[in-house]
DNA sequence: CAAAGATCATGAATCGTTTCAAGCCACGCT
DNA sequence: AGCGTGGCTTGAAACGATTCATGATCTTTG
């Protein structure tokens, strides 16, 4: 089957490739009859527009890359769909990838990229440095840090971890909690190194000492993992009356063996979790939790890539910074 | 910033761009001094490849395009890894997509995925009749059809969700119950379907009456429809014993629900699912449920597509038919 | 020593599109 | 009649890589 270009379909309606082209990109040059037709030869062969081709003549390209965490949390699919909601009314298109926290597999996503031509980056940074940034802003991408503090020189988009910590811990203290628990992930520097910030920054607050709040780290921030959590929080005595976790999966989890093992939530044990993804609604407690504005990260972060791709001169960097809640269920 | 091509490297190396074009490709046939100095000038320039002029020329591409119904539902992103993993492994690479359940944005993925030039599509497919299939097949797209099934002249495969179905009520039959309900999105042909059709066909094996199946149908399968569901539930008179969801995240929601009405899981309803996602062992109840192959069925997929893509004449077209399998836990 | 290989390097042609200077034509105006 | 104008169309020159017939240089061999 030979392919269809430009060129069958300009010999087909009797014009020129150049005509052809017009047709596809400013219909409006091309007269009406003419334009008709060819559209009909278009139809008929059943043409499709080489991409490759538009992209290398063009240079730029209207597509921008996006590397997430991983696809396994909530969070981040919801992240992912504001960016594409933001990218579609645009007229862009996206290149997913995910890193799953591996430096070997972020550095393969964006030599991908790089190599698709893609005009912009939306990244949740796992091992890059900033030598990597200037690398690919050097080449002309635009790039937006998610979640990710910068000290300028590139555009970020973040949600404020540390407020949200000293939100999530605070609640608790607030209902007279005095011997609190922190459950997490790595505590890599970042948004979960953020929360145990604002978290200690709370307790200090409150006039909690240090051995007052224990913190329970584990490798993943999955429910599996709240599970063992819970399993380790009963062993602790004594035992902590309020449980902040590092993220929903976990609290849910974490949640769930409590209940497994008969200790009442909130009664026994309260639990704050954090992004309020769907399931946390849905859960066995309604959960407790500190709402990130997901959807609105990702179509900030698309919006910024896209105004810099778009007209990388006038383009200043911008830091933005959003503004957790607390949501108030029944878990704490 | 100019941009690098293989231009510059021939000049700055010293030799010409058809070397550096074989260093990159086929660099046994470049002498090691040679080599050397070329590597040296791809490094000092920072070139990247430009894989838009590569695939021009080159008329085929080392991607594949996998369009998905959902990443909200992390058996999609199960699936997704399995077949991200069998790309990696030999050297293609993955263009994502998702169709969200909506008919037109699957024609969007599509018209992209062609445009991008990919040799290649595996597509949980939604609204795609026949004739797009052949379609893409004509203009020498390898395609394979994930969890649908097929009448030849294409690749697919799927999981006997008949056979599942089956498996799943019947272990609530064997357990004696009378009274069951099957709760579900919506029925539209395809896997979910078939879950249904094996269940029934379990009742009637078990010699139920048409009336003794109840059948909830919701908009979504999420925990949020498994809540309502719940509700819906615990109006039947007579109470269901035992409750067959047709995925995990239903089940989750169905369960936690009766769970805050006061309803004991498994005391005195039984719960099954379907799926096996990560959250059903880690649930308030741990979910009996129905195990899918999802790496196993996003790896095969994957593997199907590229080899047809790389040797489209000696390729026969295979449905491959995987099998479900229970797996008890406590909720059923 | 001439001829035949072997080993590397070359550079022009090519992929399918966009872009743009140039051309054509019909029309209205002086 | 001559000229300008506006509306449409044309065709050739890019874009950056790969490919391949050709050539240059060096080795081997009878």
């Amino acid at each position: 089957m030979p392919r269809i270009s430009i060129r069958e379909v300009a010999m087909r309606a009797g014009v020129s490739v150049g005509t052809v082209s017009n047709v596809l990109n400013r219909p409006n040059l091309v007269a009406e009859a003419t334009r008709e037709r060819v559209q009909a030869a278009i139809g008929e062969l059943g043409f499709v527009r080489n991409e490759s081709a538009r992209q290398l003549r063009q240079g730029r390209s209207r597509t921008l890359g996006v590397v997430l965490e991983s696809m396994a949390n909530p969070y981040f699919t919801d992240v992912a769909r504001g960016a594409e909601a933001a990218m579609n009314t645009d007229g862009f298109d996206a290149l997913w990838c995910t890193s799953d926290g591996s430096v070997a597999k972020e550095r393969r996503c964006l030599d991908f990229l790089e190599e698709q031509h893609v005009s912009g980056v939306v990244i949740t940074p796992v091992g890059l440095d900033q030598g990597r940034v200037a690398e690919l802003h050097d080449r002309g991408l635009a790039v937006v840090l998610l979640d990710r503090r910068t000290q300028g020189g590139v555009c970020s988009i973040r949600v404020d971890h540390v407020a949200g910590g000293e939100i999530a811990l605070g609640h608790l203290l607030d209902r007279h909690h005095r011997r609190v628990a922190f459950v997490t992930g790595p505590l890599r520097p970042g948004p979960v190194q953020d929360r145990y910030t604002g978290a200690v920054s709370a307790a200090r607050r409150a006039g909690l000492g240090e051995s007052a709040m224990t913190t329970l780290v584990h490798r993943e921030m999955t429910p599996t993992a709240g599970k063992e959590a819970a399993r380790r929080l009963l062993d602790l005595d004594p035992l902590p009356t309020g449980v902040f976790c590092a993220n929903d999966l976990l609290a849910i989890g974490l949640v769930n063996e409590l209940l497994r093992k008969g200790v009442k939530v909130p009664a026994e044990i309260c639990v704050v979790g954090y992004d309020d993804i769907e399931l946390a609604t849905a859960a066995a407690v309604p959960l407790t939790t500190v709402r990130q504005p997901r959807h609105e990260l990702g179509w900030s972060a698309a919006t910024l890539a896209m105004a810099e791709a778009s007209a990388p001169e006038e383009h200043e960097h911008r830091q933005v910074v959003l503004s957790p809640a607390l949501v108030v269920r029944e878990s704490a």
